[in-house]
DNA sequence: GATAATTAAATGTATGTACATATATTTGTC
DNA sequence: GACAAATATATGTACATACATTTAATTATC
């Protein structure tokens, strides 16, 4: 559906106004749709993206900071995310003994587990992009590049 | 900067993957900056989406229901961003007359004054999407639209 | 070696998101 | 006209975001 259907809108100002809604719809629209697919498996995407993270680091240990470095969202709270993903047993958490103001976070078997049941599903589940051909999709991160150079 | 170096991932599994990595982050990137602009005239995101709305419809009033159709951001939870924005004086709420179920927003004259001001203001500024030719705008939208075929 | 500056993480507060539930009003059906 | 269903909004709760402040540990400087 164009984006003006999508919120009713008669017209934009410009092609660049009209990229610019389209740009923030379409990536709510997105997240949405994969917010449901996590939620099948007690996560949210933040949780999702940390315990991924930590699998890419596993079995070494991540610091907050590196979490933060490597988070699409640098302004959310990664401590706190953590806390949840500990409360859920998925992730450890102990001072690091070489830097005792950094603390060592690791991924643990439950939640290498659970990421592999994930991977499984999101091979059955198509999301969005899977409607572009390579092409495509390599056309859309060249613009995207752009806009933020 | 490339996707890559953004958050520091070595490679991604296929161009789709990127894209929408890209895409995520993008968006992301693009309301941090326009938050930022906004938050120095005390309002957020959501708030001016709002406020934008009502005076769409000045001098006829809104309801709940209508700003929902036309928010970027479906779930959210528009009665309580009105909350803010009458406390802050930028809008009136009262009883709809001919639905009592209803309640009709309309943005105040400070309201008014206030999107003014943003206008002015927001002529000046340069969000991303200007880093784009007309043409290359316009190809985003398209390919945006096909992602939420 | 004491003290200031820096660094790493946690915590506090306001706002927003997501979704379920509650309350009030209107509409439809017998 | 009573009562069920639908509609419009508000409220409750858990989680996340944004940003300021706090706490603790380490490093730098005199």
């Amino acid at each position: 559906m164009k984006i003006e259907d999508e919120i009713k809108q008669v017209a934009f100002r410009d092609d660049y106004q009209k990229a610019h809604v389209n740009l923030i719809f379409t990536a709510n629209w997105l997240q949405q749709q994969q917010s449901g697919f996590f939620k099948q498996f007690g996560l949210t995407l933040p949780q999702f993206n940390i315990l991924r993270i930590l699998r890419g680091q596993h079995p070494k240990p991540a610091t907050v900071n590196l979490l933060i470095e490597r988070m699409l969202d640098k302004t959310s709270n990664a401590s706190r995310i953590v806390d949840k993903l500990e409360t859920k047993e998925l992730v450890t958490r102990c001072v690091c003994p070489s830097n005792r103001r950094a603390v060592d976070i690791r991924i643990s078997d439950a939640g290498l587990e659970l990421l592999g049941r994930l991977d499984a599903a999101m091979n059955d589940q198509q999301f969005g992009v899977q409607n572009l051909t390579s092409t495509e999709a390599d056309q859309l991160s060249r613009l995207l590049d752009k806009i933020r150079d």
